[in-house]
DNA sequence: CAATTTTGGTTTGCATGCTAATCATTTCTC
DNA sequence: GAGAAATGATTAGCATGCAAACCAAAATTG
């Protein structure tokens, strides 16, 4: 737990170094590339994509669109969704932005052998998929490693293919 | 990066579940934990315990404080430092407080062989140690996990031992 | 011993990040 | 089609977490 704290520590340092080179943070960042992968999208959905919550991402994208890095619009079909646009403005931003990873810390990376590179991987995906299942039932821990990483984004960003009636998991 | 950010917010709300336990978050438990294991000690020795800054350390203590979990009672020696002391009621409170580790988790954890926890925990702590090391030279790069484990808490809380005349690394 | 520097803590200002509550809109039900 | 339930987004309130600025006390320097 105390490694897992010093490494949410760095994490945070490195998005705050982040924000000199380019003026974006980490989830801003994340949350800008993410926009311009598949056109316009409603927040929810890229709030998924990140991992984030909702009002988190309400935040992310207030301090974007103050920026003029994104317009928010509202969907035609659904007047409700917010749909996140990406100016050209932040199309330069994000093509000027370095690598989500600090130089140092990338090239730390590279001195490594690949198999560990991997194993690291392998393994951050797997804490992070027992961490997130916590809230299901017991069955994802019987999964094998190789299931784990495949099961990295189940349904996180598909935008039309949602199975539409499943009920939420807001509040209960 | 993805799969740390997931860790992240994963841990993030473990902490707060723990709230709805003990009333304490993670970093509170951290803090107080730490800072009723060798008696009282300056505020900034508990920040570097916990690798924690030191304003977001008096945040902490100011809410524990206001509590009563903990006093702050100022130095006789030097004037300036807050030696943080935990009251009755704070041990009490971190006697009733559960592991830092949510029973789910912790129970995931247990059915893994013992082999591969140590195999996180070491990738864990590689990791951490890699993304600390930002800031110093590429020295610690070369070292091998061994090493790696070994130097987990260099001089971190030791309150008498630390090393008087070694220049502050704050912000140069 | 006075002036400077260093050091320990706090305050200020900002960015995440959450839950709970709220609002607007859509969908479902009758 | 009117009322109820559900859904998307926001707001309110709180807890981290940082850097920069600041204050007070100690150590250093002259």
């Amino acid at each position: 737990m105390a490694a897992l704290r010093r490494i949410m520590r760095a994490v945070d340092l490195h998005s705050r170094r982040l924000v000199e080179g380019c003026g974006l943070t980490g989830p801003q960042l994340a949350t800008l590339r993410e926009a311009c992968l598949m056109g316009p999208r409603p927040a929810s959905a890229l709030a998924r994509a990140v991992h984030l919550s909702g009002p988190t991402m309400t935040g992310i994208l207030s301090r974007l669109e103050r920026r003029g890095l994104v317009r928010r619009i509202r969907g035609d079909a659904d007047r409700r969704t917010v749909l996140v646009h990406v100016t050209p403005l932040g199309l330069e931003t994000l093509a000027r932005a370095p690598s989500q990873l600090q130089d140092r810390f990338r090239q730390a990376l590279t001195t490594l052998p690949e198999w560990e590179r991997l194993a690291m991987l392998s393994n951050l995906q797997r804490i992070a998929s027992l961490m997130d299942a916590e809230d299901l039932d017991a069955a994802p821990l019987l999964m094998s490693e190789h299931d784990v990483l495949a099961a990295d984004e189940p349904d996180a960003d598909r935008p039309d293919e949602a199975s539409p009636s499943l009920p939420r998991s807001r509040s209960g």
